[in-house]
DNA sequence: CTCGATCCCTGGACGC
DNA sequence: TGCGTCCAGGGATCGA
C-alpha cells in the first residue's frame, strides 16, 4: 500500500524518466476511479509532463500548457493517488500490459505512461487553476516539512485517538497505517492514546520517530508488502525493518513481549503492549476532558 | 468533533 | 482441483 515513502519512491523515479515528455495521446479503460474521464482525454494530450511531486500520497505531474491552449488557466497538473494496489510506470509499447491496465499515455519518445490498479482505488484527476490549488488545500502538514511546534498544535486539544490523527489526511498528508503503528512503537504510545492527552515530551517523541521512519524508508524505497513496486519495477526494502506492522503474536524488538494486534480508527493496529501502555477507560476520560477547549483563529 | 458502519474492489489465504 | 468465504485497506459518506 503506497505511503509516503512509497509515493516519494514512485516521484523520484517517475521524476526521472518522464519529466520533459510530451503527452501525445490517451486511451482509457474503465473509468469509475476517475474524477473526469473526458477532462483526462481532451486536456492531456499535447501537454509536457514538467516535472512529478508527490503531495501527501499523490503524485502531482505537473503540465505545461498545450501549445494551443487558452492562456490564463493558471497551473495544471495530473494528480494520481495509487490507492492500495495503483501503479503508475513508463513502459515501451511491445512491453505486454499487465492485467488492469486502464490508463495508457503515449508519450513523444514512444514510450507509454500506464497506469494498472487491480482493485480500483486509486483516483486520477487532471485538475486546474483554482480547482488544483482547492483540491490540494484539503490536506494537511507534509510530516517531512512540518516543524514541531506545527505539528504539537495539530494534536493540542484534539480528543481522538492519536491512530486517528495520524492518518487523518486533512492533519498530515502521507501516513498510513503502516508508518502510523511503525511511528507509535518507536514512540512507544498506545495507538488508542487520545491526541490532546498526550505530554509535550511524547509529541515530540512521535514527531522525531516519525521523520526518522519515513526518512529511512524512503532511503530503502518503501516497504513492499502488497506488491509494491517503484517505477523502475523494484521492490523496496523497508518491510524488513517494520517494528510492529504485520508482526502480530511476534516478539516486540525491545522487550520479547508479543506485539499485539486490534482495531483502532477502523484500521489494524499493532503495538506491543508492554511498551505501548493503554489509556484508562474512554468513558472516564470523556468526563474528564469535559472543558472546552478554544478555537483559535 | 468523533465515532462506527458501509461501500467501493480484487486477489490471496484458508477451509473443506 | 475447485469451490465458497473472509479479509485487507484508503477514502468518501452517512447517521448517531
Amino acid at each position: 500500500m503506497p505511503e509516503l515513502p512509497e509515493v516519494e519512491t514512485v516521484a523520484r523515479g517517475l521524476q526521472r524518466e518522464i519529466a520533459g515528455q510530451k503527452i501525445l495521446s490517451v486511451a482509457l479503460g474503465k473509468t469509475d476511479f476517475i474524477d473526469n474521464p473526458e477532462a483526462l482525454e481532451r486536456e492531456l494530450p499535447g501537454r509536457t509532463v514538467v516535472r512529478v511531486e508527490r503531495y501527501g500520497k499523490f503524485l502531482l505531474l505537473r503540465l505545461s500548457e498545450r501549445e494551443d491552449g487558452q492562456p490564463g488557466e493558471g497551473e495544471t497538473a495530473l494528480l494520481v493517488h495509487l490507492g492500495m494496489t495503483g501503479s503508475l510506470t513508463p513502459k515501451v509499447v511491445r512491453e505486454p500490459q499487465i492485467k488492469h491496465t486502464h490508463v495508457v499515455m503515449l508519450l513523444g519518445d514512444g514510450r507509454e505512461l500506464r497506469y494498472a490498479d487491480p482493485r480500483r482505488f486509486g483516483r486520477l484527476a487532471y485538475l486546474s487553476g483554482d480547482s488544483l490549488s482547492g483540491e490540494l488545500r484539503r490536506f494537511g502538514l507534509d510530516p517531512l516539512e512540518m516543524s514541531l511546534a506545527e505539528f504539537a498544535e495539530k494534536i493540542h486539544g484534539r480528543n481522538a485517538r492519536i491512530k486517528a490523527l495520524l492518518l487523518d489526511q486533512s492533519i498530515l498528508r502521507g501516513v498510513g497505517n503502516i508508518y502510523a503503528d511503525e511511528s507509535l512503537w518507536k514512540a512507544k504510545i498506545h495507538p488508542a492514546q487520545l491526541g490532546g492527552r498526550l505530554k509535550a515530551d511524547r509529541v515530540k517523541a512521535l514527531y522525531v520517530a516519525l521523520q526518522a521512519i519515513l526518512q529511512k524508508a524512503i532511503l530503502l524505497r518503501g516497504s513492499s508488502i502488497s506488491d509494491f513496486l517503484d517505477a523502475e519495477g523494484f521492490p523496496g526494502e523497508y518491510q524488513q525493518h517494520h517494528r510492529a506492522y504485520g508482526r502480530e503474536g511476534k516478539p516486540c524488538f525491545r522487550c520479547r513481549t508479543p506485539i499485539r494486534r486490534v482495531i483502532v480508527a477502523g484500521r489494524s493496529s499493532h503495538y506491543c503492549p508492554n511498551c505501548q501502555r493503554a489509556p484508562r477507560q474512554r468513558k472516564k476520560l470523556r468526563k474528564r476532558v469535559k472543558q472546552r477547549r478554544n478555537v483559535k483563529r
